[in-house]
DNA sequence: CGAACCATTGACCACCTTCAATGCGAGTGG
DNA sequence: CCACTCGCATTGAAGGTGGTCAATGGTTCG
């Protein structure tokens, strides 16, 4: 979610252009601004921020994965979408957090005051575009998940969910048959509208169908890949 | 959807500030770009645009509703949201519509094109502004939706929708307990993630427990709001 | 090494869907 | 004006998909 958007190279990948701390100019772009801020580290389950808090940052994940949902009185909760390093966080227009944010493992963050990001908005009309651009492209994010939770069967939901992963996986450039899941199959399910268990059986029976391979709970390897997106579209009936 | 945010008072309501075409000035505002386009007549069925056609206008609807919604390979359909008066349709960054909007019944909608859009964000910094809280309120609506669609049962579905049209009601002045529902059993039910049987069966329970009346399938009026916010969070089976 | 958490598997059942028939209302033409 | 028709809504019966409850197994971390 939000990839691309306003991320640049993820610094995994600029090893060696290393932050110059003392003798920087001033930071003119968004960019500057994140790479300049100091990482911070989020344990496993720490929240970034939790739904009514005023939107004090807008963040950037460097390392890790965020779950970001919502919850019911009675303790359903909604996940909404997952954010991997490069991706934005805390993007809204309003003056609260719409979301709760929870690291799924050990990550890291980088923020910037929504201050600074507005008085740079100010000087540069491209920034607004951009921001414009990136929440939009989490709008369509957001269509894309509801014609899943709303129309598709367990099987499509699942193998739409892991799709995804494998077509990030690959904007990555990684090698994309295998797929390390960050998240839980609470977290996998409540983002599907299914439970865990029913998640459970149909990665067992993707598994019985060497469509993939689960050497791990949380590592999967696509073997079939066109039966995935078979299933997905509905083609078949698992 | 989107109401408000860039709305200004609904032209309705301003019968007396009849509209100057010749001696006007130039248009400044998207304000007054809208209200000087002249409107265009949809009827019932009728699309807007559909997935995949170029964005070439943002939208303005004035009269009627329209149906936002994404289909699948197979026919299976997601309904979005709806737009109703006031409302902007066409928002979004990408170069292609997302989503397709049918009209539920005649409509009338303005539209402005993109190019003038950002020709009047590049001179006004607060019309990107206003942009982005549009797309930003559509975000919270579908997230909303999620976590209707991904967690409620068909009552508290049912339920929470009928309550959304109340809000909605009510935000406009009008009498809040009758609402009339521009579109049919199949539109809720694919914005629902329902049958239409399901949603028709779920009206008439909320009928026999005395919750609304239905004096014709169009037009509900709601008996007990609170019954209705009570299922909506679950606090009772129905 | 133990404990806590997470994932898997099974049995049962409830809710919603599917299939089918009937009812209702609006629009059209005779 | 009425009959006809078509689209939409309602209602019923039956079946399936996924949820619930429960027990077991596996992994990781302290």
């Amino acid at each position: 979610m939000l990839s691309h958007a306003l991320s640049s190279t993820p610094s995994l990948l600029l090893p060696l252009a290393h932050t110059k701390h003392c003798e920087a100019p001033a930071p003119r772009t968004l960019h500057e601004h994140f790479s300049r801020a100091p990482t911070r580290a989020i344990a496993a389950k720490e929240h970034v921020f939790t739904e009514g808090d005023p939107r004090f940052h807008l963040y950037r994940v460097e390392v890790g994965a965020i779950c970001l949902y919502k919850v019911m009185p009675d303790g359903r909760r909604q996940v909404l979408g997952f954010a991997y390093p490069g991706d934005l966080i805390g993007l809204g227009a309003c003056d609260d957090h719409q979301c709760n944010a929870q690291a799924t493992k050990r990550s890291q963050l980088r923020s910037v005051p929504w201050s600074t990001v507005q008085r740079l908005a100010r000087q540069d009309p491209a920034l607004g575009l951009k921001l414009y651009e990136a929440i939009s492209q989490e709008l369509a994010a957001a269509h894309d998940l509801l014609l899943t939770t709303g129309q598709r069967s367990a099987a499509e939901r699942v193998a739409t969910f892991l799709l995804a992963m494998v077509r990030r996986s690959r904007r990555n450039g990684q090698d994309a048959t295998v797929i390390d899941l960050p998240m839980t199959r609470a977290d996998i399910g409540d983002f599907l509208g299914l439970t865990i268990e029913t998640v459970s059986r149909t990665f067992t029976k993707l598994r019985q169908l060497a469509i993939i391979d689960l050497a791990q709970s949380a590592r999967v390897r696509v073997l079939d890949i066109e039966a995935l997106e078979g299933l997905a579209q509905g083609d078949v009936d698992l």
